[in-house]
DNA sequence: GCGCGACGTCGTAGATGGTCACCACGCATT
DNA sequence: AATGCGTGGTGACCATCTACGACGTCGCGC
């Protein structure tokens, strides 16, 4: 392994010296860095990023936790992230939790003893201490997608309570009645948004609130199956569904499917969220988007702005939802 | 922030002595490791990976550099490779190269100079002297997907020749005569080897290769769709479609629909690569599986391997690929 | 013309936090 | 008393960065 002391006696000049050239923060004579960036060449030196982050107590590196890396929003979410990191002249290092409160847990030790430069999240527990702990570390953390209750962090959201309220209405307006809810975790900030903004459009419409159309399940593919095949066993006879996120929305129309019932005729269906190739299922699904790349660049936008300034004020921000009708919504004549 | 010094003064004892009843390694007192472990706890001492990677010149990080991580395909890989590394107590640095020769080769500078232990990578060029430097500088690299000519190392793909000979027998056997094929970028190993499946089970059905039927892309979704387009606008006038990544058929159905091509009855598909959901579309796709997970689970297990015996021999693995028929390649009575 | 101060450039050396080879010491066994 | 093993401490080392000091040059003022 070639250090910088090789290159160093290569040009004939002291180590000090390299490590100027090669950061560049102060005044070399080009002479001498010339001598210096042609040894680092000949000798195919590259510099070791460990000890250069021992010595500066600092890395750039930055750890991405999300809660699913099978979730097309969170893959979306982590390439916006990465644009604004690589653009920073920071690596992103991708961590999944996988809903997961011990892998959380885990994780974001492994950023504590890594000393990474920054922490994005997207929490899947309610486990503040965790997050306490990297803020007391000086580790700098953007809370996304979920809400936190209690460490002021910066935080990027969407409008949760509003694009369920927008989901609902819609619904509502089609002539559906019996409208269902497949929730989140109630632990989740998003779930209990979504879940609040689907109650408050049944209220501005004068509909009841049935608890017998209401499901909380995990935001997993087969927790949306799991709650709808309830759904329709206790014959809470539902004529729509409006379910909180989308891979809950594919489980509960799998269900559907094998349950031979027709979208919208039988059951019409909102989903939270939009998945991917939406165009190409049958009926095409009416979704509540959100800008997940989006999300992602605002938070890679607001670390890096914390990493310059690390006593600005902390920020929150919210990024609107829309309501995308297609098919699965539209109540036939 | 507390060092291993305070710790040792905490507890009374040495730094050696709180290092060693970290690591475990060798016997210590009871009595003084009980010390140690409540002093840690009531400093709430976490002991700088940096520092510890900087003295014993390796770190415990894979970086897994994919090609896309939008894609389902690599992102189920990369939970295999999760599962086996946190097992073997490592942690997974995800890069997504994009199919960007250029990032791929920044990620591998960097994997270089954080000293990661080793990489899993499909490469999104043939550019053999970037994983040549790893192997180079004795970073154990296993190569996945997507075959390297040239550097002997570690290697697990799937039998793609296979996979698209017998989705292309499966159409002849429908019935299908004029099967088109949309192949990936040509300096890949995957796309020439599922082309070459298409041409040899073309032959033997004693059917012509007709140049107009055939179209290379990129393996990405927008490409598909070009790649549609261009089969039909030329009037190449297929009656089947086989499509060599799961982005490409998204894409080709896409333009399927828009143009009100009924599926399978005007042009069959059959993909490569499963999609997620995929019994949600509408006709459901016939599609090529691929073990995904697995084949990320077994390149973690060839890194663990090569990492206990680094001069272990060379292991090139081929996982079974699978046809799952399904509606869009069944031709109508 | 000379002296002095300022500035720019470069080297020396210490610091970063842990790990581990090596050594020393104590106690038990022969 | 000598040997050996188990245990714990000392100090070198990992590769880099950077504060500080030294040295040389240049300009300005007397």
């Amino acid at each position: 392994m070639v250090t910088i002391y090789d290159v160093a006696r290569h040009a004939g000049v002291s180590a000090a010296t390299v490590s100027r050239v090669l950061n560049g923060h102060t005044q070399v004579d080009p002479a001498l860095a010339e001598r210096v960036t042609s040894s680092v060449a000949e000798l195919g030196y590259r510099r070791n990023a460990v000890a250069r982050n021992l010595r500066r107590s600092r890395t750039t590196l930055w750890a991405v936790i999300i809660s699913d890396v099978e979730n097309p929003f969170f893959t979306a979410m982590v390439r916006g992230v990465e644009d604004i990191a690589l653009a920073a002249g920071y690596s992103v290092v991708l961590c999944n939790s996988d809903e997961n409160p011990e892998k959380e847990s885990n994780y974001i030790a492994a950023a504590l003893t890594e000393q990474m430069a920054g922490v994005i999240i997207s929490p899947s527990s309610n486990r503040v201490d965790d997050v306490k702990l990297l803020l007391d570390a000086g580790c700098p953390v953007v809370v996304i997608d979920r809400e936190l209750q209690g460490p002021r962090t910066d935080t990027v959201l969407v409008d949760n309570e509003h694009g369920a309220e927008l989901a609902t209405t819609h619904l509502v307006e089609q002539g559906y009645r019996r409208i269902a809810c497949i929730g989140g975790p109630r632990w989740l900030s998003t779930a209990t948004s979504r879940h609040d903004g689907y109650k408050r459009a049944l209220a501005a419409a004068g509909l009841p609130l049935d608890p017998a159309l209401v499901r909380f399940a995990d935001f997993r593919e087969r927790g949306g199956y799991e709650a709808m095949a309830s759904l329709l066993d206790d014959a809470a006879e539902p004529d729509a569904l409006f379910a909180a996120n989308n891979l809950m929305t594919v489980g509960a129309l799998e269900c559907l499917v094998q349950r031979r019932q027709a979208i919208p005729s039988d059951i019409a269906v909102v989903g939270f969220d939009s998945i991917p190739w939406a165009d190409l299922i049958r009926p095409t699904l009416t979704t509540v988007a959100q800008p997940a790349y989006e999300v992602g660049r605002q938070a890679g936008q607001l670390l890096t702005r914390r990493l310059a300034k690390p006593d600005a004020e902390v920020t929150r921000i919210v990024l609107p939802t829309e309501l995308q009708v297609r098919a699965s919504s539209i109540r036939p004549a």
